[in-house]
DNA sequence: GTATTGTTGACTATGATGATGAAGATTGCT
DNA sequence: AGCAATCTTCATCATCATAGTCAACAATAC
């Protein structure tokens, strides 16, 4: 997988709108940022790469801070995932498949990442939520 | 996936050397760096890492080369990239896994690691050769 | 003994990653 | 108006992995 620190970061800033969602009330990047040990600078630029997405909104001033744009249950993993890294280059970025032997490789990297990516999209933050509340259950552990 | 070139080159070297291991001659590197367009002194270091995790053997001098130690039957994708890539660290390499919020989201990795280290380690350089000689079937594609 | 091949180790260039810093803009509150 | 808190923007930097190169050496076939 190789989650960069980045894309860690975004998930849990994420994460941490998505519990505060339902009050409406923005949440400041410094107390997301010290709840976990984010060092705030770095979060400020990564939740300016979520909000450029139009996954999060801000609120200037004295009581701003971000809020999660849409619900919870309509933003999956893999879509923070596509958003903070970018266009995930199938197989190798630099060449086009030039020979047989390349291309049978790629396609077998590119059934792996489907199903990895199909894990991630149906992933979404509301399930996250579900699954920090019911800690008693530890589901899939493969 | 992101697959880098170094993990790609490997591959097309060994899927070279699988089509010819029941010759059992050597094959040298000058000729599969040709036959791919990989620059030969990188694709020496790569193979000289193969060598050292025993999936292939060398033959020094005039007619020397190298060869497959397993039949392609016995080595997946997967065992490659392991080689080739090192011990692959779950979720964040650096940090354990401190707040639950952290825990969630890396039990949710492992889960898109674990399907997709199925798929790679479940196809064989055998079934890489099978899809070589029978280009008619397109399968898979998802 | 010479050409052909693999072996070894050091080296460099480039880009991504993970930050850090400083100056400016907007808002809430008094 | 003025101040403090907050987001915004842009610049900079250190470290590491990747991709590739170079040169000298060792072994084998003929």
């Amino acid at each position: 997988m190789n989650v960069s620190a980045r894309t860690e970061y975004a998930c849990i800033a994420l994460l941490e709108l998505a519990l505060h969602y339902d009050s409406g009330q923005p949440v400041r990047v410094r107390e997301i940022a010290a709840a976990h040990g984010i060092p705030p600078q770095f979060l400020v630029q990564i939740l300016l790469q979520l909000k450029a997405a139009g996954l999060v909104a801000s609120t200037r001033g004295a009581a701003g801070g971000y809020r999660l744009v849409r619900s919870p249950a309509d933003l999956s993993l893999g879509e923070v995932m596509s958003v903070i890294e970018g266009p995930s280059p199938a197989g190798n970025g630099n060449s086009p498949p030039t020979s047989p032997v390349s291309r049978i490789l790629l396609q077998t990297w590119r059934r792996a990442a489907a199903v990895e990516r199909q894990v991630l999209d149906s992933t979404r933050f509301a399930d996250l939520i579900d699954q920090l509340r019911e800690p008693s259950e530890q589901m899939f552990y493969i």
